[in-house]
DNA sequence: GGATTGACCTAAT
DNA sequence: AATTAGGCCAATC
Protein backbone atom coordinates (compact mmCIF):
# COMPACT_ATOMS: atom_id res chain seq x y z
CA UNK A 1 0.00 0.00 0.00
CA UNK A 2 1.34 3.67 -1.00
CA UNK A 3 1.09 6.53 1.25
CA UNK A 4 -1.03 8.08 -1.03
CA UNK A 5 -4.07 5.22 -0.06
CA UNK A 6 -3.33 6.07 3.40
CA UNK A 7 -4.02 9.51 3.14
CA UNK A 8 -7.51 9.03 1.30
CA UNK A 9 -8.00 6.41 3.85
CA UNK A 10 -7.63 9.04 6.67
CA UNK A 11 -9.31 11.80 4.62
CA UNK A 12 -12.35 9.71 4.18
CA UNK A 13 -12.35 8.79 7.76
CA UNK A 14 -12.66 12.17 8.81
CA UNK A 15 -15.67 12.99 6.42
CA UNK A 16 -18.60 13.83 8.67
CA UNK A 17 -21.77 12.19 9.28
CA UNK A 18 -24.66 13.80 6.88
CA UNK A 19 -21.72 14.83 4.49
CA UNK A 20 -20.39 13.83 1.29
CA UNK A 21 -16.96 14.67 -0.44
CA UNK A 22 -15.78 14.15 -4.23
CA UNK A 23 -12.85 12.39 -5.31
CA UNK A 24 -11.35 15.12 -6.83
CA UNK A 25 -11.95 17.48 -3.51
CA UNK A 26 -9.77 14.55 -1.52
CA UNK A 27 -7.37 14.21 -4.66
CA UNK A 28 -7.26 18.29 -4.49
CA UNK A 29 -6.27 18.16 -1.03
CA UNK A 30 -3.70 15.43 -1.27
CA UNK A 31 -1.92 17.50 -3.73
CA UNK A 32 -2.51 15.60 -7.05
CA UNK A 33 -4.88 17.38 -8.35
CA UNK A 34 -5.41 14.68 -11.43
CA UNK A 35 -5.09 11.99 -9.34
CA UNK A 36 -8.90 11.62 -8.46
CA UNK A 37 -8.98 8.63 -10.39
CA UNK A 38 -6.42 6.81 -8.05
CA UNK A 39 -8.47 7.91 -5.14
CA UNK A 40 -11.68 6.29 -6.55
CA UNK A 41 -9.38 3.45 -7.02
CA UNK A 42 -8.22 3.38 -3.29
CA UNK A 43 -11.57 3.45 -2.54
CA UNK A 44 -11.59 0.13 -4.30
CA UNK A 45 -9.52 -1.49 -1.76
CA UNK A 46 -11.31 0.79 1.25
CA UNK A 47 -14.48 -1.34 1.66
CA UNK A 48 -12.13 -3.90 4.02
CA UNK A 49 -11.15 -1.50 5.82
CA UNK A 50 -12.91 1.32 8.29
CA UNK A 51 -13.74 3.97 5.75
CA UNK A 52 -17.17 5.33 4.73
CA UNK A 53 -16.40 4.53 1.13
CA UNK A 54 -20.68 5.51 0.62
CA UNK A 55 -19.17 8.95 1.55
CA UNK A 56 -17.33 9.59 -1.44
CA UNK A 57 -19.51 10.36 -4.58
CA UNK A 58 -18.41 11.74 -8.00
CA UNK A 59 -18.09 15.59 -8.10
CA UNK A 60 -22.10 15.94 -9.72
CA UNK A 61 -22.99 13.98 -6.80
CA UNK A 62 -24.07 10.63 -8.47
CA UNK A 63 -22.99 7.69 -6.66
CA UNK A 64 -21.12 5.71 -9.47
CA UNK A 65 -19.47 3.22 -6.78
CA UNK A 66 -22.95 2.17 -6.03
CA UNK A 67 -22.47 -1.33 -7.76
CA UNK A 68 -19.48 -2.19 -5.84
CA UNK A 69 -21.47 -2.16 -2.42
CA UNK A 70 -24.05 -5.25 -1.65
CA UNK A 71 -27.24 -5.23 -3.70
CA UNK A 72 -28.05 -2.06 -5.64
CA UNK A 73 -29.06 0.32 -3.35
CA UNK A 74 -26.88 -0.38 0.11
CA UNK A 75 -24.76 2.69 -0.62
CA UNK A 76 -28.28 5.18 -1.38
CA UNK A 77 -29.59 3.26 1.62
CA UNK A 78 -26.75 4.48 4.09
CA UNK A 79 -26.73 7.92 2.58
CA UNK A 80 -30.54 8.14 3.15
CA UNK A 81 -29.64 7.05 6.79
CA UNK A 82 -27.35 10.03 7.78
CA UNK A 83 -29.85 12.54 5.55
CA UNK A 84 -28.98 12.63 2.80
CA UNK A 85 -31.80 12.40 0.10
CA UNK A 86 -30.79 10.37 -2.73
CA UNK A 87 -32.62 9.91 -6.24
CA UNK A 88 -31.92 7.71 -8.89
CA UNK A 89 -28.09 7.65 -7.69
CA UNK A 90 -28.15 10.82 -7.85
CA UNK A 91 -27.60 13.45 -4.32
CA UNK A 92 -30.25 16.08 -4.48
CA UNK A 93 -28.71 18.99 -2.43
CA UNK A 94 -24.83 18.24 -3.05
CA UNK A 95 -24.00 21.27 -2.48
CA UNK A 96 -26.19 21.01 1.02
CA UNK A 97 -24.17 17.87 1.99
CA UNK A 98 -20.80 18.60 0.38
CA UNK A 99 -17.94 18.50 2.58
CA UNK A 100 -14.76 19.88 1.32
CA UNK A 101 -11.59 18.58 3.05
CA UNK A 102 -9.85 21.90 2.31
CA UNK A 103 -12.32 23.44 4.15
CA UNK A 104 -11.62 21.87 7.78
CA UNK A 105 -8.88 19.66 7.64
CA UNK A 106 -4.96 21.01 7.01
CA UNK A 107 -2.99 19.31 4.17
CA UNK A 108 0.19 19.14 7.32
CA UNK A 109 -1.90 17.20 9.80
CA UNK A 110 -1.80 14.33 6.75
CA UNK A 111 1.74 14.17 6.03
CA UNK A 112 2.36 12.05 9.32
CA UNK A 113 -0.61 10.17 9.13
CA UNK A 114 0.01 6.60 10.58
CA UNK A 115 -0.64 4.39 7.69
CA UNK A 116 -3.34 1.76 8.09
CA UNK A 117 -2.63 -1.79 7.67
CA UNK A 118 -5.62 -3.62 6.22
CA UNK A 119 -5.47 -7.33 7.74
CA UNK A 120 -7.38 -8.85 4.82
CA UNK A 121 -5.02 -7.67 2.43
CA UNK A 122 -2.46 -9.94 1.11
CA UNK A 123 1.32 -9.04 1.77
C1' DG B 1 7.97 -6.38 -17.18
C1' DG B 2 4.97 -3.92 -20.61
C1' DA B 3 0.07 -2.94 -21.53
C1' DT B 4 -4.61 -2.20 -20.06
C1' DT B 5 -7.96 -0.66 -16.96
C1' DG B 6 -10.43 1.64 -13.21
C1' DA B 7 -15.77 4.29 -7.71
C1' DC B 8 -12.64 10.56 -11.89
C1' DC B 9 -11.53 15.36 -13.27
C1' DT B 10 -9.85 19.17 -16.06
C1' DA B 11 -8.45 21.36 -20.14
C1' DA B 12 -8.51 21.80 -24.95
C1' DT B 13 -11.00 21.33 -29.43
C1' DA C 1 -22.24 23.63 -25.39
C1' DA C 2 -20.66 18.97 -26.29
C1' DT C 3 -17.05 15.68 -27.28
C1' DT C 4 -12.05 14.03 -26.98
C1' DA C 5 -7.72 13.53 -24.96
C1' DG C 6 -4.67 13.32 -21.20
C1' DG C 7 -3.13 12.43 -16.53
C1' DC C 8 -2.78 10.55 -12.03
C1' DC C 9 -1.25 5.56 -8.90
C1' DA C 10 -1.99 0.94 -8.24
C1' DA C 11 -3.52 -3.51 -9.55
C1' DT C 12 -4.50 -7.07 -12.90
C1' DC C 13 -3.56 -9.67 -17.30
Amino acid sequence: MSDFFHRVYAVVRNIPEGKVCSYGAIARFLGSGKSARVVGYAMNASHLLDVPAHRVVNRNGLLTGKHHFDGNTLMQDLLAEEGIEVSDNQIIDLQKHFWDPSDFLNPSDFEFVTPYIPQDRKT
